[in-house]
DNA sequence: CCAAAAGTGTTTACCCTACACCCATGT
DNA sequence: ACATGGGTGTAGGGTAAACACTTTTGG
């Protein structure tokens, strides 16, 4: 017991919000070495007296400037390479926290810039995050996408009363797939508990939308499914 | 960099497999304090150039005396409050670990004696393990229950070459549940590359029963539903 | 022949997809 | 009136639950 290898641990966060039409996550410019001038999660270390996540909510305050009430956050996983940082001998809890689109400040107390960056280019361009952030990001994507099928966290990136074409608009861009408005719109007012009828109306253009706010049911079922991309024809074109 | 706080990282497996029909959690008893005398998860402190994943194989080789080649294991969740431990500042990875009832040495490298602990009993019992393992068994037994709806996961339990009436059994034993064999059959057995008959019987008792091994589908699809147990009548007596 | 378990067929209900259609607003 | 999106109805196909029934062995 009096000797063990002693480690750095440190949390990660993938926030992911929707944005302009589209996903986008937080990145933070690195202003230090390693990896000095790339992209990176924002993330810290644990202090001494801290939780894990009672780190990754003063992270999603110091850096991304958000409250972590408007935020749902999980825990995503662990990365304990032996290399994964050139410095130290580090393991990172990586956290995923979804956000609505908030008119948040976007550089927190560091130095660093900070921007939302958007997910389709990053995986275009291959990305090329520092240490492997890279490989943290594709498992909060994978995650993120996994749990809008069954569970209300679709309405995390949506503000506190919405409309049914606001959250479908979130699937979409999320899934990157188009769905179909009326089956949606029977689907998730037919769930129990999942949406609360606010028995007000929002008008942008068109009829005026019923407003909802999150019901209490924690998963929806039954689950919306992800259409298959390549059920029977695989390519698009042609 | 020069300074962050040192944390002690380790890994705690939960390694469950069915025997006797019944689910079984690996325990060890501790000889040392704290908790001296109470079970407690496999585990072990990371090893200074050992990553994660390469920690709990060895600990499962060493407190279980399993080759990480039969066994299915993952990453379930970290564990990190700040007096988990009372020793020290300590961090844990715990992997999930899922083996077939081999006739597997019960106690491993330490002096501890180690067992195979019926699930239900700890359940009813209240469990009583050292540290925070209580929760991390619940949240094990959670993962595994939900990924046998969706994943080849259940011929983990499973020797090599199995019948459906054994994996219909996992089924049964993990869920706690009954199934009806004929539904189960043509599930199984229907789901693309999910099981490939060898084209040899077992005979136990009744009509002999055709071997499968598991085929190359890494999902179950459409997946095996767990009977929703208090759907309308939550009450099982009376 | 009977018991026991393996495996098939059938019925019914539900859910999903697709799309026709109506509704309530602004211009 | 018409454009625009919000929301409902409905027909067809597929999957699941329940259970009758047939098959293949051992005693």
């Amino acid at each position: 017991m009096a000797n063990y290898p002693p480690f750095a641990v440190t949390v990660d966060l993938v926030v992911l919000t929707v944005r302009d039409g589209a996903l986008k996550v937080l990145a933070i410019r690195r202003s230090e070495a390693p990896f000095k001038g790339r992209w990176a999660l924002p993330g810290g270390f644990v202090r001494p007296k801290e939780d894990l996540e009672g780190a990754a909510k003063r992270e999603l305050e110091e850096e991304a400037g958000l409250k972590p009430r408007q935020v749902h956050l999980e825990q995503l996983a662990t990365y304990g390479a032996p290399n994964r940082d050139p410095r130290m001998r580090t393991v990172t809890v990586a956290y995923l926290a979804l956000a609505p689109d908030l008119p948040a400040p976007r550089a927190g107390g560091d130095a660093a810039a900070a921007d939302w960056l958007a997910v389709d280019e990053l995986v275009k361009h291959r990305s090329a995050f520092a240490f492997d952030h890279n490989q943290i990001l594709k498992d909060g994507l994978e995650r993120a996408r996994a749990k809008l099928e069954y569970s209300p966290l679709g309405a995390s990136f949506c503000p506190a009363e919405f409309t049914v074409a606001d959250l479908r608009k979130v699937y979409e861009i999320v899934w990157g797939t188009p769905l179909d408005p009326r089956n949606f719109h029977r689907k998730v007012t037919g769930a129990a508990d999942f949406l609360l009828p606010l028995r007000r109306t929002r008008i942008e253009v068109g009829r005026p939308a019923e407003l909802y706010k999150l019901g209490s049911a924690r998963l929806l079922h039954p689950p919306m499914l992800r259409p298959t991309v390549g059920d029977i024809d695989e390519s698009p074109d042609r």
